[in-house]
DNA sequence: ATGGTCGCTGAAACCGGTTACTGCAACGTT
DNA sequence: AACGTTGCAGTAACCGGTTTCAGCGACCAT
């Protein structure tokens, strides 16, 4: 405690040179002679100096940071994709900045705050509303993680039109009628692309689609709630395609809860690939998608700098399709 | 994009003062009149000025934000951590970095990097090496997080010694015997006290305590697997209490998928009380603890300082046994 | 009229780095 | 011998704020 931190000045002082040369050796950079430098790296050893951040960031007009806004961080989707973030960022040697919205009323002031303190902002999509995102883009390098690109923005996103396969899948090779979708698409782009990809399927399949989704949130908690929402009705649905994983594995729990057979009662189906999928029984059929390096590709997008001619404004990652017991595939 | 901040000189020149009445002006302190001071704002409003962090950071000598240092953010667990915490940050004004280890090499070197960049950090139990802490609270505020308070660094933990309560519950009330506990003591200050209480609970009970811990991981699918483990031997124990929730939940779903009913054929307890905890049938017996309180408490300390005379050494929050069906209660 | 107080504003120093530019010595070339 | 390179180190000017201190005019009391 106490022993405050040495200076430029001062390890210059100490070593008997110029400040220039006191940073060019701890840089690294420009031209000192052996016999200089290495005096100068006895003296930077010895009191284990180490540059200022604050000084550093000044003078080079860059924050070496960048930030991450989502909703909240619940589950493992957003645990992946924030590693995914942050490794890559730490490898650039970025540190990073986290601002959780969770339904916070200032949430946007949040992140225009945050806006002076990195060199760019990857906004998971459906978090803050539009004209926030505009009046952040004109600040910082930003970028749109799992939405649309808008307006000049990039996007990071997968490949959700999948989820249509997947409905072909439960409509034409399993022969499910009335399925239904648990899921809310009201400020989630993702959730919204896969409740219209599930509807294009049932066009495809020239089946009726449901009227509307059932509207419940993200985290394993919701699906044990729709499951009880969906199965005790009089005709519950062939088969339920959920938004994600984890309120798959809830209404999955759910029904068995209740003593039904899945598949044989009731198809289940999520999106993402989770380790638990996996694991249960049965097996959860689902969609894979590369969430860590959805999280890495945004990363490096923003440190490379975003902007400027020829930028990629639209990165779709492939998804695949994970066909397990829960649909009724062996 | 382009139009480059300005800098308190301009808004100076714009408005006519010097460059000390605009940051009086916009700071809100100090003595300006109030057709000044009018002007001034003015000049502000219009032009958008914000006053760039990194300026006011040097100056200021602060960095006006907090790190948190953790293994992964895997679960719930995590989640309601970091939310208490950035909640509690934001409410401060400071923002907050987060360095997620898992299982890095250089995470230690990563932590040390960050140190130069915030003016505190919360370090989670069991995340880096003492010496590491050691060298890191030499240059930085430091609060151990889930773990116990070391030589001057203070901690903010939940009082884990709950769990004898719980296993005395399960030993005498209910008369199990042969009880497993699932979770790695090593490098979880937390596991390594929850499964000290669970022998001390024991040996209040007058029963032999099992060997050694089945060492898994904390998260759902790990509790899949520790089923898997326990479960399919000759003997399988009586009551399995886990080390949190997301392991107990998994254990509980390989449980019932291998068509076995708790708590009558195992009986099952976690801790940390998760929203899944009250939705499974049966509900999950557990312990639950303020995490959200805990990151909260933690961020206050950081900002509050941490040091000096009379500071709060270490923290601990109470918790509270919450009896459901899965030990047997009705 | 003079001296002292008070309220307000501005000049300049400072925070801790980076870097353009300058100066100087040693060397090679004609 | 005079001159142009070249390599190296130092001076000083930034980066964009905050804050100390000095100065100045208005006001009041004597």
């Amino acid at each position: 405690m106490g022993n405050q931190r040495l200076t430029v000045r001062e390890i210059a002082e100490l070593a008997g040179v110029s400040i220039a040369t006191v940073s060019r050796v701890s840089r690294g950079i420009g031209q000192v002679s052996p016999e200089m430098r290495a005096r100068v790296e006895q003296v930077i050893e010895e009191h284990g100096y180490r540059p200022s951040q604050l000084g550093k960031a000044l003078a080079e007009r860059k924050h070496g940071a960048v930030a991450m806004v989502f909703p909240g961080l619940s589950g493992p989707y957003f645990s992946e994709l924030i590693q995914g973030f942050e490794y890559e960022a730490m490898e650039a040697g970025a540190s990073v900045h986290i601002v959780g919205t969770h339904h916070r009323a200032a949430a946007d002031d949040d992140v225009l705050a945050i806006s002076g303190r990195v060199d760019g902002i990857a906004v998971h999509g459906g978090t803050i509303q539009d004209r926030t995102l505009h009046r952040l883009a004109a600040e910082v390098p930003v970028v749109v993680l799992a939405g649309r690109p808008l307006d000049g923005i990039p996007a990071v996103r997968a490949d959700n039109s999948r989820v249509a396969e997947l409905t072909r899948h439960l409509l034409l090779d399993h022969g499910y009628r009335r399925l239904a979708f648990v899921g809310n698409p009201d400020g989630s782009p993702d959730v919204t692309e896969r409740w219209e990809a599930f509807k294009q399927g049932h066009r495809e399949a020239k089946v009726a689609a449901p009227k509307s989704p059932l509207k419940v949130g993200m985290q394993q908690s919701d699906g044990v709630i729709a499951a009880g929402e969906l199965l005790t009705g009089r005709r519950p649905p062939g088969a339920i395609v959920c938004a994600n994983d984890e309120t798959a594995l809830g209404v999955l729990i759910g029904a068995l809860g209740r003593g039904l057979k899945v598949p044989e009662d009731v198809a289940i189906t999520g999106f993402d690939d989770v380790a638990m999928s996996s694991l249960v029984r049965p097996g959860l059929t689902t969609i894979r998608q590369p969430v860590r390096e959805l999280g890495a590709v945004t990363a490096r997008l923003l440190i490379a700098g975003v902007g400027g001619p020829g930028a990629v404004m639209d990165t779709v990652l492939t998804t695949e399709l994970v066909l397990r017991g829960s649909c009724g595939c062996p």
